[in-house]
Formats: structure tokens, sequence, C-alpha cells
DNA sequence: ACGGCCTATGAAAACGTTTTCATAAGCAGC
DNA sequence: GCTGCTTATGAAAACGTTTTCATAGGCCGT
């Protein structure tokens, strides 16, 4: 049933040795080489990658962690992440804990049972303020979020930049009464929020805060909420393409549709987000760069474990669409 | 450095094999039990997965094969696999072909070298026509679409019906000439234009197909070259969400937005469907449960091997919402 | 009190590879 | 023609578990 290198190299009258070598890279004559491919061939050889693995004591797999696969941003970044491990002849260990600290200790555990090689993770602000380099016995590369400083080397966007830079738009385009609602779960959105603080303090205006899991439903919830108060601000910041997706839907369930309805500016430059008319206002993150930066920082790592801690922060992108037009 | 099951036992002052039952389920006195915890807590030890899938032989995996992740149709499904192989305690292994032959034979074959325990798979139409049984170690349950009868245990939706639902719907809003996109890899393209062309005879109506590869990029540039040919359509069915979101970029850059421009009916109730005015028509999937009947049938599968092949039809949902509203 | 039968435990085999170690053969240099 | 060096090959160890097999001890029925 199960044919294994024993069968291939009784098939090929040479020992089990001569065949692992002449699959991987030992030295072995052409002769050989060619009576090896021709069993493997006849006998349908598959070898078994567990034991490849146990004996090598080379995984040759990362992981890739991540908060939310429906969240564009991330099915994005996997799919660079994917792409890097692939060319680099890894496989990848895809894991989603929907934004759940133990979900996040679970799969992490996961990792080490595995022995990744490495693990790409985005964390939520309560794991990454416990994740101690010391724990885990691979390279473990922060994307989108970041822990403590000089922990782990990691790729994030500017966010303080970033939100800052979105009530600077809205604010040139003659809106004051900016409210934002941000994600409660992300050292990301925490960011965000600092840099919007920051801005609307320099603009002499009076910020105002909300706190939301990052998803669309409660987003679109406190929006109504928000819409149907006194407090009713005339532009909106939202810290992620899910939290837009919300707010989107609760502006229109409130018949505030723009222009001279609410005014809103997010993050993520998602395909749907310019079919909507008139178009979001949002921030581009370099989504492929910043898979691709995670694997380069992560293979470094691997290659010189004792460098020092790096951390790659990436410009975003803001573009203007009707969602903020002037008033 | 590495602490294995050894380093346990000697801590415990235990052998090996009372470490391996304390940890799964093997006969161990409460005493010794409980000093083993101590001694994992005490070391640290972590198992190593590929030895025990090794000499188990028992991988407790299953893989997932989709077309395009990017595709909400098939994030959705994915969750509902994942969480079913999750409380099933198995991990997944999700790959991505982007409705490439090749990497789908990579994936197939690095399934079989994992050893996996099942596999679910959304195969273009032509790996699915050339999918023997026999070759597979495992059970291969395929999803969404579908491959020659009696070959594998499937999972699809009503695809036929749908196709003609969609054109019912088209006809009795008052549209007459009424052509169809449809994706050019799968046989569930396949379907629903068949379900397209038998419902047009029926209207006795004149078809109009066209093919295209299933992903926005390609089929917002048919459509356009369509728009602004002479035959343009009344009215579209178009055979995926990629597909449909392509369309309604190609109908707003040639100015035709609806109502009074062009009808558009498509597949899949992506969350952005109902965002973009004044909402789009189309057919939902009922995606949580095509995973969880994959899965399903694949536990069933393991359970009985030599039971009949199973194919699970689904049916589909119209939405109607204004971009297909009477003219 | 004794034989037989469970039950908990340990020693060692087994899982399917890769890698180490030893060896034989080929070849250059003298 | 012998020595020393390189190279291809095979035998066997090793990777870290689980599982088999043997054994010792306790308990039951007689």
């Amino acid at each position: 049933m199960a044919v294994g290198i024993r069968d291939v190299a009784r098939a090929a009258g040479v020992s089990t040795a001569t065949v692992s070598r002449a699959l991987g890279k030992g030295p072995v004559s052409d002769a050989l080489r060619e009576q090896v491919e021709a069993a493997v061939r006849a006998t349908g050889y598959r070898p078994n990658l567990s034991a490849r693995r146990l004996r090598s004591q080379a995984a040759q797999t990362i992981g890739l962690i991540v908060a939310d696969i429906r969240n564009p941003f991330f099915t994005a970044v996997s799919r660079a992440v994917e792409d890097a491990a692939y060319r680099a002849g890894m496989r990848l260990i895809l894991c989603n804990t929907g934004e759940d600290a133990e979900r996040e200790a679970l799969y992490l555990r996961l990792m080490q049972e595995e022995r990744v090689t490495g693990v790409v993770f985005a964390p939520t602000r309560r794991t990454a303020e416990r994740l101690r380099p010391e724990d885990f016995p691979f390279p473990l590369v922060l994307i989108d979020r970041t822990g403590p400083p000089g922990g782990h080397d990691g790729v994030v966007l500017d966010n303080v930049a970033a939100g800052a830079a979105l009530v600077d738009h809205l604010v040139e385009q003659g809106f004051s009464r900016i409210s934002g609602l941000f994600g409660s779960t992300s050292s990301t959105a925490e960011e965000r929020r600092d840099g919007y603080l920051s801005a609307m303090r320099r603009h002499g205006l009076a910020p105002q805060v909300r706190t939301v899991l990052p998803d669309a439903e409660p987003a679109q919830g406190e929006v109504a909420r928000w819409l149907a108060g006194a407090d009713r601000p005339e532009a909106l910041v939202l810290s992620n393409g899910l939290i837009l997706m919300g707010a989107v839907r609760a502006a229109r369930a409130a018949g505030l549709a723009w222009p001279g309805g609410i005014a809103l500016a997010g993050f993520d430059n998602e395909p749907w987000t310019d079919l909507v008319e008139p178009g979001l206002t949002v921030i581009e993150q370099p989504v492929a760069e910043i898979g691709a930066q995670a694997m380069d920082l992560l293979f470094d790592r691997l290659k010189n474990p004792d460098q020092p801690v790096r951390k790659v922060v990436l410009s975003g992108r803001l573009i203007a669409r009707g969602s903020t037009a002037r008033r």
C-alpha cells in the first residue's frame, strides 16, 4: 500500500541512502540517479514529509497568523506572504484568530509544536504586550500591529501620520466637527487614534473618539447610535476597512448619504470603496510591500539571529474621493 | 535546548511510554499522571507533531484547496471548513491555486506528501475532468465545482436553476435583450450558462454568451468592449462575484449607471453588493452550509469508505435589488 | 492459599526519512 | 607499483514520538 523509500531502493537496486541523495542534492552518479528516478516513477513513490521533517529538523514551513481573513487587507497581505514562502520553497500554515487572544495563544502553541521555521503574526494589543522573544524558538515577525519596542521585528504603517493625514484632509475640505471611531483590539487603531488626536489639537479642534470591536456589525451599530444622538458629527474617521463599511451602512440607513450628509474617511483601499458613490476617501496601505518586507525580515533574522531588532515603517497614501467632498 | 519526551520522562521519574500515555488517553494512574503533568510544566515540553504524525500515521490534518481566496465566496466557505476542522481537533492547510492547473497539481501532490486525512477542493474544469479517485489515498470532496459523475463526493449549488432564475427575474422585470458573461475555468460557470441558455430558449429569447477568466479585470475589459459594440445588451447576467464587480466598473466607466443604463444580475451576496447604489441583484449562496456539508461528507467518507458517491445540491436565493429594477 | 486475569508500567521496536560513518574504488604523484 | 586523497556508495544510527510486547503486582473466585 504505502510505498516508502525502501521500496524505491529495492526497485532501483540501491540503498535507501542513495535514493535519498538522488532525490535531494547529495553526490550521486548520473547512472544511479537515473535508475532511482525510474524507480520513483515506477513505484509512484511520494516522500513522507513528516518523516523528512523529523529527521532533518527543518520544517520548511512558515506560519501566518492573522486577525481576520475576511478583512481584504489581510487577504492581500497573505498573498504576498504566500508568494514569498512559495518562492523560498516553503509551505505556509494560515491561521485565523478572529481577534481572540485565546486562539492566538492556541495557534502560537501550534507553531511551536509544528517546529516551524518562522512566524508572521498580526497580534491583538493584549497579546502583543505579553510577547517575549525568548519564549519562541523561531523568528516572529509582527505585521500591521506592533508590540513593546525592541521585542520583535515588524512591519507597520506609519499609522500616526496616516490618522493625522485624514484629519488634515477633512479640515482642508472645510469640516471641523470631526469625530473618530477606532478599533479596540490593536495597537494600530490606537496609533491611528493618536494621529487623529494630535492633528485635531494642532488645528485647534475638539476631538471626539469612540472605540469598537473592529468588525462591520458592531461599527454599524455604534455609528447608528452616534448619528441618532445630539452630538452628531459632520465627518467621521474610521480606523479600518470593516469599520468603514459599517459606517457606510449606518449612514445609508440614517438617510445621510453624502454629499450634504456625513463625510467619511477611512483606511484600506478595498475594491468596493470606489464603487459606492461618490467614492470613499481612504488611506491606501502598501499591502504587497508589507507582506514582502515581513518575509524579508524573517529570512534576514534566520540568517543572522543576533542582529538588532528592526522595525520597518511604511507610508500610506491618501486617496481622496467624493465621500469627503468640500461642503 | 530542545526538550523531548525523554526529558519529561526523566524529570517525572517514569518511562517515555508513561509520559506518552499520560498526555494521550492511555491508562495511567492518577498519581503518575500528575507527576507527568508537573514535569511537563517544569520542562516546558512541547510535543513534536512531525514525530507524532510519523509514528501514529494520523496527520489529523485536512487540506483546503481553493481557486482564489480574494473571492469572498471562498473566504466564507473557508471559515466554515476551518470551524468544522477545528471542532474535530484537526488542523487545516489552506492553498490558493489562482485557477492555475499547474498549482492545483502541485498542491494535490503536497497533500499526498503531507499524508493528510482528507481534502476539500474547488478544482478548475480541466483538473476536475482528470480527477480519478483511485489516485488519492484520502477522501477528496469537491466544492462549488464538480467533476465527472460518480467520481468524488461534492457539494454544489443548483447552478442551472440559479442561472435560469436570474433570466426569469430579468424577463419579469421587462428585459428581453439579456446577455450572459461566464467564467471560463469552472464547471460551475458552465452550468450557470446552461441555465441561462435554457431559460432564454424557454422565453423565446435570443441568447448571447461570452466567456472570460473569472476575475474582475478581465471581466471589466470584456464588458467594456461589449458595451462599446453595436450589439449592446439591455441586461447582463454575470457568473460570479468578481465578474460582477468588473461589470459594475465597466458600466460606470461607460456612463451607463442604472436605472436606465444597463441592468446587472450576478452571483454571490457579497457585503458590497447592497452598498453600490441602487443595489445589485444577486443569487445568494449558502456559503456556511456549503463548507459544513463538505466536511460532513468528508467525515462520513472516512467512517465508511465504501459507501456510494454522494453529491449534495443546495439551492441559491434570489435577492432582487435596484440593478434590475423594472424599466 | 493458589491459579488466573486484569491493570499499570517499562523496555524496546517501529514509523520513514536523512545523515553519519566506514569502505571500496578510482586516480594522481612519486 | 605503492601511498595518499577524493569520490560514490552502503550499513546503520538518529530524529521524537506511539505502540507493542512482556512483566510484575493486585485482586477475584474457588
